[in-house]
RNA sequence: GGGCCAUUAGCUCAACUGGCAGAGCAGCUGACUCUUAAUCAGAAGGUUGUAGGUUCGAUUCCUACAUGGCCCA
């Protein structure tokens, strides 16, 4: 069908698909200073949302960028052959107008269209005007319909937009040094995941999409970049939920002669100012959750926590096989050569995530599980580290970087000898990395931010394909 | 990987206990020179996700598969 008026529109001379036009305003811009362009002559361009014949005049409304704007035609001004145009044109066409700012009688700023041009003819109907695309499947496939017809959608990724700007600034402000590392990795490492694995032809090799990219961006502490930070993708061959997708943004830096204190206090101060600049407020509302961004956040060694929350003082449990006994009184599964650290991540995962809501600082990670961690002076069982939660979901990962080649080379070793044993996310040795160390690398605060989960919190997104333009889906 | 739910017109949704698949919007034809979910009149639009099965008869019941959602691991 509207092929055919595709073709009715050729056979008129006129271009379906029109050239470059110039815009003198935009919707919001109009609407906002309507005092300034009242009775002025406008060129403003965008796509027709919706229609209102009158016989021989009639409205329509149009959307650009910032916003939406009612136009109004007549015959009488127009010509007969544009009305005829305007007629038989379709929800979904984009148009360049000219005409003048007024007010009609009931009170909307609208254009007064004395001329258009054709930029776009659109071939596929939109979806329904007053409930908008709902299906999911289709607002991820077809983004750019859910787009079109759904305001907020937009909102949310403009939001998204902001806040990575926001970070940036910051960072920069504070002599950060952005830096590009590679996605494409000869040994995956930086974290406990599953890789993906793809091919270079002419170097005849399998590398790994990187699952994160903290083992370069440490070589550049070595080499003297004192502070650096990345914001890129990261790739993990893993499960899809409401928090997890396969590719996903995180924001890591690294702070040469800093450690996890200062990281807790570049998190606490980051975060709450970048929630301050976008939405004006420290509070967000979250599935009816009201979260307080605020510093301080709470403070609490993951041992505390346990106690807690799931009753149980760790500090009193001294040994591998202790700690197996707590875990099958809470009625947690572990393997049955767990040591003591796992178990307490285990504990801790089961008992005290679901119940962290406010951000709070988590500190004290057990050494086994933290194997690019400092040990702690006092306690080399755990590690400096800590992890933030909001709304149970884990956002940050910090801690003092591990600096000791040999104590790395004896960590990477203890993870290969899981790996051995059929871990999949255990890390792999890499011998340029400890090589760098060797060099010496000053001691380092570092810091990782789930770009996405942050994203969501702050525009209380509940899924994270909310916040991903494209999530990765099954293809049709 | 397991459980539950969903899939009907381009979109949003109906269809009782198994009995002719329906509405609004969009699109089409016509009327209307200040409407805004415009209004009014008319006509049209479907392999009910796919493949089987039960039945005189299946959108409805059963099985498998596909895609998606939610929960769990």
């Amino acid at each position: 069908m509207r092929l055919e008026k595709l073709n009715e529109l050729k056979a008129a001379g006129i271009d379906p698909f029109g050239v470059r036009f110039e815009r003198t305003a935009g919707a919001a811009l109009i609407k906002n200073n309507y005092s300034e362009y009242e009775g002025k002559t406008v060129k403003i361009a965008g796509r027709i949302m919706s229609k209102r014949l009158h016989g021989k005049a009639g409205f329509a409304n149009m959307q650009d960028m910032s916003g939406n704007i009612q136009l109004y035609f007549r015959q009488d001004d127009v010509g007969k052959e544009k009305y005829e145009l305007f007629k038989k044109m379709d929800i979904g066409d984009i148009l360049g107008v000219e005409g003048e700012v007024f007010t009609t009688k009931k009170g909307e700023i609208s254009i007064h269209v004395r001329d258009f041009t054709y930029l776009a003819k659109s071939l596929n109907p939109l979806p329904e005007k007053w409930h908008g695309l709902k299906d999911v499947e289709l607002r991820y496939r077809q983004r750019y319909v859910d787009l079109i017809v759904n305001p907020e959608v937009k909102e949310v990724f403009i939001k998204r937009s902001q806040i990575i700007k926001e970070i940036r600034r910051y960072l920069d402000e504070r002599g950060f040094l952005e830096v590009e590392t590679p996605m494409m990795h000869p040994i995956a490492g930086g974290a406990a995941a599953r890789p993906f694995i793809t091919y270079h032809n002419a170097l005849d090799m399998q590398l790994y999409l990187r699952i994160a990219p903290e083992l370069y961006l440490k070589r550049l502490i070595v080499g003297g970049l004192e502070k650096v930070y990345e914001i890129n993708r990261n790739f993990r061959n893993e499960g899809i939920s409401t928090k997890h997708n396969p590719e996903f943004t995180m924001l890591e830096l690294y702070q040469a002669y800093a450690d996890y204190t200062d990281m807790m206090a570049l998190t606490e101060d980051l975060v709450s100012t970048v929630m301050y600049k976008v939405n004006g407020t420290m509070i967000a509302e979250f599935e009816g959750e009201k979260i307080d961004f605020t510093p301080p956040w709470t403070r609490m060694t993951m041992l505390e926590a346990i106690e807690k929350y799931a009753g149980v003082d760790f500090n009193k449990i001294k040994t591998d096989e202790e700690a197996r006994k707590a875990a099958a009184d809470l009625k947690i599964k572990v393997e049955p050569n767990a040591t003591r650290g796992e178990i307490i991540n285990e504990v801790f995962e089961a008992f005290v995530e679901e119940k962290l809501i406010q951000p709070t600082f988590i500190y004290g990670h057990p050494v086994e599980i933290s194997p690019l961690a400092k040990r702690n002076k006092d306690n080399p069982e755990f590690t400096d580290r800590f992890e933030v939660f909001i709304m149970a979901r884990e956002i940050a990962n910090a801690f003092s970087e591990l600096n000791d080649p040999i104590d790395q080379k004896e960590r990477f070793l203890k993870q290969m000898e899981k790996r051995a044993g059929g871990d999949a996310e255990a890390h792999m040795m890499d011998e340029d990395y400890i090589n760098a160390l060797e060099y010496g690398m000053p001691p380092t605060g570092g810091l990782g931010i789930g770009i996405d989960r942050l994203v969501m919190l702050m525009t209380g997104s509940p899924s994270i394909r909310d916040v991903i333009l494209f999530p990765t889906l099954r293809p049709r």
